[in-house]
DNA sequence: GGTCTTTGTAAGTTATACTAACAATCTTAT
DNA sequence: ATAAGATTGTTAGTATAACTTACAAAGACC
């Protein structure tokens, strides 16, 4: 993860010339991408003092909210494959914010579950997305909202 | 801020505390993280046989746009920091697609532009990206997809 | 039982994004 | 004009993430 302190705001900020992009900006795919971009370094720095990801919160997000989810059902949620779902699940079980255990029911799985401390962290990266999304929607009036979710879920669904 | 939950209906069934912000979905940002996730795989599948990323189309792409442009004005027009725009112009440069050059009128710069095999590699790109796009734009009416444009393009200009 | 599938794991590769430091060059203030 | 400051490219190092391949353990199905 990008770690870093409280200094200056976005490394790239908007300069003036950054808007003539050819031909190129009527391709959906690059504006996608850039406001991906976008809302991740405002997320990173949102989240500086927290340490965690978007990944990392998503997922403690999905655990706190499925209760012995398997890993496998973590990766379908976020459309992610095992081996990076892995990735992800082995940092927060280092910070100590989620435990493995063998599933019950099916011996393959391990049953994800959050500890305390994942609790709070979580309780603690909610409130900072709080902050994040006022951002994000601080542009959009809440019908412009409910439109640009409804498309994207069009994209990712 | 009048009104606002009954756009984030859908209620959480343990928790109900003033920081709650409801489920993960109402956040506009997990649906931008999956769209560009989705439209991130797709396009890596559809520019398999043609060894080359996004980043790097759309760098290749400004080059050609902007003749003699500095790399500090891609890394503008893409959002980059300068070393991740070095990294993507090696690459470039790597495969023979672009050439570095002193600037004349600016001796820190680097002028950049591209080769014969990098203007190929650029035609065939924007083929492939026609079908990505049609992709992408399959699921749209031609007036959603402005809207959807216009509606990205707030978040990151 | 035997075969196929699913799940987790491990190892290795690639791309991206960031920081920090440095040299060369340009710009600006005195 | 010169000193001080800012910009640009560069290198080196770190972290995240997505992917592949391979393997083992467990379940599903005949």
């Amino acid at each position: 993860m990008p770690r870093q302190k409280e200094t200056i705001a976005i490394t790239t900020p908007h300069v003036a010339g950054a808007e003539d992009i050819g031909e190129i900006r009527n391709i959906v795919g690059f504006h996608i991408r850039l406001a991906h971009g976008a809302v991740y370094r405002h997320f990173t720095e949102t989240f500086a003092h927290l340490d965690l990801t978007q990944k990392q919160v998503s997922a403690l997000w999905l655990v706190a909210d499925h209760p012995d989810i398997a890993q496998i059902g973590v990766a379908q949620r976020m459309r992610m494959d095992r081996a990076t779902t892995m990735a992800i699940v082995n940092r927060l079980e280092a910070k100590g914010y989620l435990v493995r255990r063998k599933s019950r029911s099916d011996g393959r799985k391990q049953a994800l579950n959050l500890t305390d401390p994942g609790r709070r962290a979580l309780a603690a990266a909610k409130r900072a997305i709080q902050q994040h999304e006022q951002w994000l929607k601080s542009r959009f009036t809440e019908q412009e909202v409910a439109r640009l979710i409804e498309l994207l879920a069009r994209i990712h669904e």
